[in-house]
DNA sequence: CGCACAGTTGACGCACATCAACCTGGGTGG
DNA sequence: CCACCCAGGTTGATGTGCGTCAACTGTGCG
């Protein structure tokens, strides 16, 4: 066991501090290059993964080619506990940029929560908020429209990174192509681009070279019915 | 306290043992109308709702006056865990039937939740199943056609009450208006109807009197893409 | 220099939305 | 017991958001 000494932690001091117990239970860091699988569909994983820089995202491939992406990962997020913790993984995860990552290995999460109470409660805590996460994304690609949907994103990264750190008042880094954007907004990268140009054109956003920037996040929440109370942790 | 003793069983027989932890932290049993509001999008509960029996939906209601339902829910489930362990909903849960409901007081499985680690594994476990049911609906609505969605939904069903005892070998009870179900699949009931009437000529289902028969049900799963592995609870 | 990858633009088509009319069966009240 | 009502469902006509296909541009890199 090497635990939470071993791990550089300069990248992630502004963690929530309860993330401590997760670190305790890795046994080493991993850095990892742009756009590798850390968990493909469809393997039995040995290791579940903390984020501890850089963005990953969860993602489903389909029988006819198509790809969704579920989820978007940032610093303190756990990549693959569903995974981990069932054993199988019908989803795949992905780094976006280059990534740091805590490898805490399935049996000791695993055994380690059958005693820990401490730790299921933040395991379950961290999972209830995902799901509430990922069920925002649903009742947008439900109910509104992609200028809607994306605009909530963007909402949604700003207030998760600023969360830990990793956010200016208007601006975070967002090192993501726009095929996966439009993969995670369940429209074509045409469209999407289509619907960058509107934002762009309506004083809303800039992107340009990684760094997204919110203009107007007042007009921008408003626009694209964000509230973000799904967010907190507590 | 009550406990599981006062509850009656008959309805729920086959129920997964496991749920018996959660019979114990319930204090009653409470009947409901069909189409009643058990949780409103916006309060803070003081109860969580397991279901015992009949049928519940979970909804978003949006600023446009658009909803969105989230989740379709069956005997065993647990209505509304997030809400209870946050103290607070950003969603409603409304019964489509006249349904049974076991009432756990939010305290109760907070404060129980402290110490009980097979509680709290169980909670954990039926998270990780309630977002990986949540994330397929979404793969749904970002990339597969209202057709597939609706025939993955039908077999989604089809599995989840069979595995309570409440389908038979090729159909189940589901009264559900076409409204409903569009604003689960993410269209309008316009469409919707037409969607089914495409399915019944094709000869892959039956719908009437409340009853659902899928005539076709490997023809349905291939046609919709559907992989049951994602439901399994262990 | 030339290739590969990411993004942009235009033309056209389709899945689904919207609006509106109409049908149907079960429930209610006179 | 019939007249009426009304929620739920069906159908047709038309509109639109987004998909598809294809050509083109910009940019970084070997």
């Amino acid at each position: 066991m090497l635990g939470i000494d071993q791990i550089e932690l300069d990248n992630f001091q502004r963690l929530l501090p309860e993330t401590e117990l997760l670190l305790r239970a890795a046994v080493r860091e991993k850095a990892v290059d742009r756009r590798q699988d850390i968990l493909c569909q469809g393997d039995t994983p040995q290791v579940t993964h903390l984020l501890l820089s850089g963005h990953t995202f969860r993602y489903r491939l389909l029988a006819n080619g198509r790809r969704q992406i579920t989820a978007i990962l940032v610093p303190g997020d756990l990549c693959d506990l569903e995974a981990a913790m069932l054993g199988r993984a019908n989803y795949g995860v992905m780094t976006l940029t280059y990534c740091s990552l805590a490898e805490i290995p399935c049996k000791r999460i695993i055994e380690q929560s059958i005693n820990d109470r401490a730790l299921l409660r933040l395991l379950l805590r961290r999972q209830l908020r995902d799901e509430a996460i990922t069920r925002e994304w649903l009742v947008g690609l439900g109910q509104r429209t992609s200028v809607e949907r994306l605009g909530h994103l963007f909402c949604e990264l700003w207030v998760r990174l600023n969360a830990v750190g990793l956010a200016t008042a208007d601006s975070f880094e967002m090192r993501i192509t726009q095929v996966e954007l439009a993969e995670a907004m369940g429209i074509t990268a045409v469209h999407l681009s289509r619907v960058l140009r509107e934002m762009r054109g309506a004083g809303l956003i800039r992107l340009s070279g990684g760094t997204l920037t919110i203009l107007n996040r007042t007009e921008l929440e408003r626009l694209s019915g964000f509230e973000a109370n799904y967010l907190q942790v507590s």
